[in-house]
DNA sequence: TATATTATTGCACTTTATGCAAGCTGTGCA
DNA sequence: TGCACAGCTTGCATAAAGTGCAATAATATA
């Protein structure tokens, strides 16, 4: 039950979003200023400025987050703990696919800049952090001791490296290429 | 042989790191301007651009780097490698711990600062790369084939973590508690 | 329709960051 | 020693980023 206002919101987000991408993919991203992003968006500069509160903000990929739902049966899921984390992550790496060659532009522009790039990392660092704990109550509820922040850790690495190869490669889905790295983990180590 | 000059240089840095560090840690990050700093680092606003190419910059501890000697060593070293890895790391980790306070201060100061703390991230996540192309140098001096990408981002992974552990705990010695996490990947998975 | 809430905007102002030219200071060499 | 060069510092001008505030416009609620 989204309200008009919520709609309209979302709507010149996104506007902002694509905008400065798609700007700074075709001038790159110094050559591009706030006031070019307004006016591209269909806003005012002060605008921009209420929706991000800065400016390399609206070049990031939209936060993502599990539903309460996801969360709980992750909890009490049964299966290896990495397995279940990649089924907990489906759901939201559907929605990636939907604007794919936003995606792929935005990492464009973020290898090219250190300070993009470093943000980048940081919400995969954040997202690592909230992982960390949803694991936690896992081996809390599974009455197991486990250092959850080091898994987290590794499987959000992997991950991580999954949607390099992803998005530098020319395989069509992220899920199975992230797959593969996190599935790798446990066999890396042994030799 | 460090010239006077070299030494000036070093010293200006420095004094302008202090600085930046001992004020935002009084005041806040967002409380302390560029001119603030010049001004206790006894330079004019325009040096501090000479020096740090951004404000939060000088706020980022120094970059580190191993030695051409120490990477050859590593690359014909023959235990296990993340054991290996960790003597590379030794000599710079030593670096550290002569200003330890600086540290703690600048990392409690990244805390609370998300931007920041990302350009931290991404600092460890340049060095990363650095390792992968080591360690891809290793596999290929002893001619194995391996995902040297993932295995650098799962040490760094968890070196990071030890890093965080240390910063935060008691406990005396940056290796050892870097090394006690390193140590722990390969046994994490197999349960 | 009347009223409360939220979003957009313009404006003034501070801070960050860059380019350039002038002047100063170590460095190397005759 | 003293001269010439390279590198460092600085001030000034200017662009761009980012904030606070108050007026206005659009939506929600009664």
């Amino acid at each position: 039950m989204s309200s008009l206002r919520a709609r309209q919101r979302q709507q010149t987000e996104s506007a902002i979003r694509q905008a400065a991408v798609n700007l700074a993919s075709e001038h790159g991203l110094d050559n591009v200023t706030t006031e070019m992003i307004s006016a591209a968006a269909g806003v005012s500069p002060r605008t921009f400025f209420n929706y991000f509160s800065y400016k390399d903000a609206a070049f990031l990929p939209p936060k993502i987050e599990w539903t309460d739902v996801d969360a709980e049966k992750f909890i009490r899921s049964t299966k290896q703990l990495h397995c279940d984390f990649l089924d907990l992550l489906k759901p939201m790496f559907k929605d990636i696919g939907i604007d794919r060659s936003l995606v792929k532009k935005s990492y464009e522009i973020a290898i090219n800049n250190q300070k993009l790039m470093s943000l980048r990392t940081s919400a995969f660092h954040e997202f690592e952090e909230r992982s960390a704990k949803l694991i936690e109550k896992r081996l809390a509820y599974k009455e197991i001791t486990g250092d959850a922040h080091l898994m987290a850790a590794l499987i959000l690495a992997a991950i991580r490296k999954g949607f390099e190869a992803w998005v530098t490669g020319k395989e069509t889905s992220v899920l199975d290429v992230i797959t593969a790295k996190v599935e790798a983990i446990p066999t890396l180590f042994h030799a």
